[in-house]
DNA sequence: CTGAAAGCGCTTACAG
DNA sequence: CTGAAAGCGCTTACAG
């Protein structure tokens, strides 16, 4: 019985057109105040709710929109807690704004046919490259997108990007000022534009500053994840260059970084300094306590609805660009160099 | 120009009626091979995607289901990786069966209304109890639902549920394994028939079995929280009965725990063992190491998937009640009782 | 201020 | 095997 009742069931009863219910409905047309009630009772009663595909039939668009978030796994979402704050950001600006959120964990095969079938309102998009396959793909939907830490060089699209490259050098910087000068980058993709790829720019121009000659060899090209940070802690604990520092791209990886450490006997910060990034919910409850370098996940999840639903609206009076700025927060994962 | 196109382009150019062109999209009627072929050219030629509104406006369903998540915050999901775990394992379990996955942040405000007029095939809900004011509601929508975590006594109920009970009982009897009898307990919300109810009756079960004395003192009900399980520490380490063994109900206030007792100046495991519940992707990595409870979150929600799936399409055969079983993972946050 | 009618893009009997 | 037609529940000009 539950969706049995349509607007037609209503006019029927308040004796009305349904075109008039569905002005009432709608805040449109002119209807007189007893007409209003007196529907507005019905609909009550019979706890009416119109019909979204009827709606979305005829008006073209759904109140829906999608968060497009990468594989690591053949269908399965990154095991990193930064994409649920982000996915969290996302729902909750949506839900100010009665519009829905499909959560679509995308992998190399997707064709995004659902988009149009769909009639999404619009995507948001985290993570793509311009190389990635799926960008082109997205594009040629043309429905409206906002782009999260993607790095996208087409001025015309809408992004919400991180300060990556004042991320990188704040954390390197940090590094340097404690006396470091061995400093190691655990980096995932260093694709061009991408978002390690600034981080790693914003590493390279501290050193610069420094007047520390930048070493290939410190550059640890890993998968950011936490296995990837662990396995990673192998390689540089009998590294030839006596790293004394290191800055992972992401808190998850320098979690497992600093258990490998742990596990073959370096102590952090004692031995190592670490550094991450992304200020992860539980970055202050390790031991040590990570020092890294933190964005507001969730308000940049909630940047990114606001960009789209302007764009939608056509209210999009906001720069097709907005960048989050980062803070450096510095805990116990950092020491000295040779402090004793 | 990209949604323009209908089935009946698609009809006019392949020179067939819309019937035809619908049935060769569905597979349904009988239509001769070269008309199937020559109507599927010319839906690949144009790119065509039939519309999902029109289409749930027929056949009243809509192919979308919701996750339906608890909140803490106004509008924001629990700050904990495990329902991104699960909600992962449903997106994944939907997406092998064209369905789509709506994320939905619930607080008690929530009137679903957009359930109906969605028309959304089903719910996977996810901890709620009998008192919850969202359990009413829910049932009231007269959706297929598929409750997660949340112990519904009415059989009639679809439910995955975890083997709590087990797992509480698995906690402690590895604890009192080790030698330790003081064993403090700390719980979320401890409603009757609840999650962390049943977990601990397990807890009880085993005191019982050692002829260990409960002891109400040593039951802290706390926020299920990396925060909740920190401000624990405080309230552990000043203890009069020498508390030896703490189990938390979740790892993320198992790792606030820690964290507190180091604070404090408490060991684990050499003054305190403690042991998780849930296993989530990074206990393996903390230092020490956690001991918990296992559980396959992914699986779980996939699980739920099919149960929800089946349930819509009448192949429901399984069982209204599937039970996910535990384990027992030990590392090294727990340690026999004064060994030194 | 109110209503009749067309049409959004499909599916589904029903003829032929 | 194929097509004409009705209808799903809305919204939107257009009359009146």
């Amino acid at each position: 019985m539950s969706n049995k009742v349509s607007i037609k069931d209503i006019a029927k009863i308040a004796n009305v057109s349904i075109a008039t219910v569905s002005n009432v409905i709608n805040g449109t047309g002119r209807v007189s105040a007893d007409t209003k009630n007196k529907v507005n009772k019905v609909i009550q009663e019979l706890q009416f709710v119109p019909s979204a595909s009827a709606r979305s039939l005829k008006d073209k668009n759904s109140h829906l929109i999608a968060v497009v978030v990468p594989f690591v796994e053949k269908g399965i979402l990154q095991d990193n807690p930064f994409y649920w704050e982000l996915v969290r950001g996302v729902e909750n600006g949506a839900r100010n704004h009665e519009v829905q959120v499909i959560l679509l964990g995308i992998d190399e095969h997707e064709d995004f046919s659902f988009v149009r079938g769909r009639h999404l309102d619009g995507l948001i998009v985290v993570g793509v490259y311009e190389q990635s396959p799926a960008y082109r793909k997205i594009l040629s939907l043309g429905v409206p997108c906002v782009f999260l830490d993607s790095y996208l060089s087409d001025p015309a699209l809408y992004q919400v990007d991180l300060d990556d490259e004042a991320g990188g050098y704040l954390g390197t910087k940090h590094l340097i000022g404690l006396g470091h000068r061995a400093i190691a980058v655990l980096t995932g993709r260093l694709e061009q534009g991408g978002v390690n790829y600034f981080r790693y720019q914003g590493y390279l121009r501290a050193l610069r500053e420094s007047g520390i000659p930048e070493n290939p060899d410190l550059v640890l090209e890993i998968d950011s994840s936490i296995q990837g940070g662990y396995q990673a802690a192998q390689r540089l604990g009998h590294h030839k260059d006596g790293i004394t520092g290191v800055f992972a791209f992401s808190d998850v990886s320098a979690m497992g970084l600093i258990r490998g450490m742990h596990d073959i006997g370096m102590r952090v910060p004692e031995d190592v300094s670490v550094v991450g990034f992304d200020d992860i919910f539980y970055t202050q409850y390790m031991i040590p306590s990570l020092t890294t370098i933190r964005q507001d996940i969730v308000s940049k999840g909630q940047a990114a609805v606001t960009m789209l639903l302007d764009q939608i609206n056509g209210t999009a009076t906001t720069s097709r660009r907005v960048t989050v700025p980062v803070s450096l927060i510095v805990r116990q994962s950092t020491n000295s160099f040779r402090k004793i």
